[in-house]
RNA sequence: GGAGAGAUGUCCGAGUGGUUUAAGGAGCACGCCUGGAAAGUGUGUAUACGGCAAAACUGUAUCCGGGGUUCGAAUCCCCGUCUCUCCGCCA
């Protein structure tokens, strides 16, 4: 969530920003409201204090009387904190009310898009950042989609998910499932040589934690609740990895800290359903490699456009036609500043996939995760985090076989020949 | 899953109702001492939210988490979480 010290400091940096999401004035009256709340929480944390002060002050004297041994002076002081405790009670039912109703308020807020987020409320108004120059693949006349392809070479299957699971959890078999390992190594080991450590976190959150990267109160729908636990199956790497610093105040030397996760990622995309999400475009469960960023602030949006380069670089090792765009405020996520998307050409299918998205969230999360730093001179400050896709791997699936497609089988990228120990599929 | 023990600051560790304003030790930082270092020695060493224009200073909260008893809780009571030991189960 936003910081209360900006939202108060920077109130017009924040409102232009919220415009940039589509805010109309009267949803821009929230901070307003929040400014006030804010207020109110002061004072009342004031009286609140005054009073416990004035309870200590007197508790201690009741206890040098005792000392002493004068009683009867005691119990008439006793008698004097009696009220007193009545009125700290109903001060801290009015604070603890003004906190829940302030907590409410910015958890209800997005994060204000940065000054370089262009204006929008669709996804056409995104801008294309890098375009695809060179031309895309040609195609033999016979192509088909992926979905074909999956039966033709038994490389995944949709029936048997349902049989198992239900729709949306498709079975690998075969080479398709040697591709799929082939390429969570490969994106491994490319981000281990970008410096990025690697961790292998749980697959199950509790709600603290789904909570501080922001999935909870905003995403609740998206995720697979098990209930009896109450945990919940990660919609991304990035909920366990950045949980990994929460409650951390960690050394100005020791940024960045870099940490990449390869997991699996469940999303119930409820309603999301139509003609276009058929075969691995849209799925329940997909595998992911995530890379996640802590940094100071002052590098945040350089290495922002690092993990662009990056994933780039592996989308070019891939040899997959793609283009990067930079998300208008209205099609970011909830918890963004700054977003860029990547999409490779589904030739087949003659559409962009979306494969991967590298954000900065400035203090939107670190604020929750209460994830500082140290500064040189000592203080104490919020670190900024970003994370990306690097990569998601169905719908890369999905581009390399549609793209690579011959009359006699289907050619694999030269980086990953290593990893699936076939050049070729069929 | 059953039984028992435990959780105190960066770490170790004392603390069973009131000068605890959390002893003591280690570590760390800075200074003194030294040709330099070690040893010795002195000082400092949490976080959050407030008050003051700000600093100095100062208030409140925090001894695993939540609730309770009490004028007063690290300390007593209840609930929960986690760790350790033993037993059971088990890849």
């Amino acid at each position: 969530m936003l910081q209360l010290e900006i939202i108060r400091e920077e109130k017009a940096r924040i409102v232009a920003g919220l415009r940039k999401r589509n805010w109309n004035s009267s949803q821009l009256k929230v901070i307003d409201q929040i400014i006030v709340l804010d207020d109110q929480r002061r004072s009342g944390q004031k009286e609140l204090d005054d009073a416990r002060a004035e309870m200590n002050k007197m508790a201690k004297s009741i206890g040098a009387l005792m000392g002493q041994g004068k009683k009867e002076e005691a119990e008439q002081q006793k008698k004097a904190v009696v009220l007193l405790k009545d009125k700290e009670k109903s001060l801290e039912e009015v604070l603890a009310a003004t906190k829940h109703d302030l907590d409410q308020l910015l958890y209800s807020v997005p994060n204000a898009p940065h000054k370089s987020v262009p204006t929008g409320k669709t996804p056409e108004e995104n801008k294309v950042f890098k375009a695809w120059a060179k031309p895309f693949p040609t195609l033999p006349a016979d192509a088909v989609p992926h979905w074909d392809l999956g039966k033709k070479y038994n490389l995944f299957d949709f029936e048997l998910g349902v049989k198992l699971t239900g729709s949306g959890f498709p079975v690998y078999r075969g080479q398709g499932a040697r591709l799929q390992r082939a390429l969570i190594q490969f994106f491994l080991d490319e981000a281990v040589k970008a410096g990025y450590e690697e961790v292998l976190p749980p697959h199950l959150v509790n709600e603290e934690s789904a909570r501080a990267t922001g999935q909870l109160p905003d995403k609740e729908a998206q995720m697979y609740h098990c209930t009896e636990d109450n945990l919940y199956l990660i919609p991304t790497a990035e909920v366990p990895v950045t949980n990994i610093m929460r409650d951390e105040i960690v050394n100005i030397k020791d940024l960045p800290i870099k940490m990449t996760a390869y997991t699996p990622c469940f999303r119930r995309e409820a309603g999301a359903w139509g003609a276009h999400v058929r075969g691995l475009n849209r799925v329940h469960q997909f595998d992911k490699v995530e890379i996640v960023r802590v940094e100071h602030p002052d590098n945040s949006y350089k290495a922002l456009m690092g993990m662009v380069a990056h994933v780039s670089k592996l989308m070019t090792k891939l040899e997959l036609p793609y283009r990067i765009l930079l998300l208008c405020g209205g099609d970011m996520g909830f918890a963004s500043a700054k977003t860029f998307d990547f999409e490779v050409w589904s030739a087949a299918q003659q559409r962009w996939l979306e494969v991967s998205s590298v954000s900065n969230f400035e203090t939107f999360q670190t604020n929750r995760l209460k994830l500082r730093y140290r500064d040189t001179n000592g203080k104490i400050e919020l670190a900024h985090t970003l994370n990306g896709s690097a990569l998601a791997l169905a719908r890369i699936v999905a581009a390399l076989l549609e793209n690579n497609q011959t009359a006699d089988g289907i050619q694999m990228p030269k980086a990953l020949w290593k990893y699936t120990g076939f050049k070729k599929i069929g």
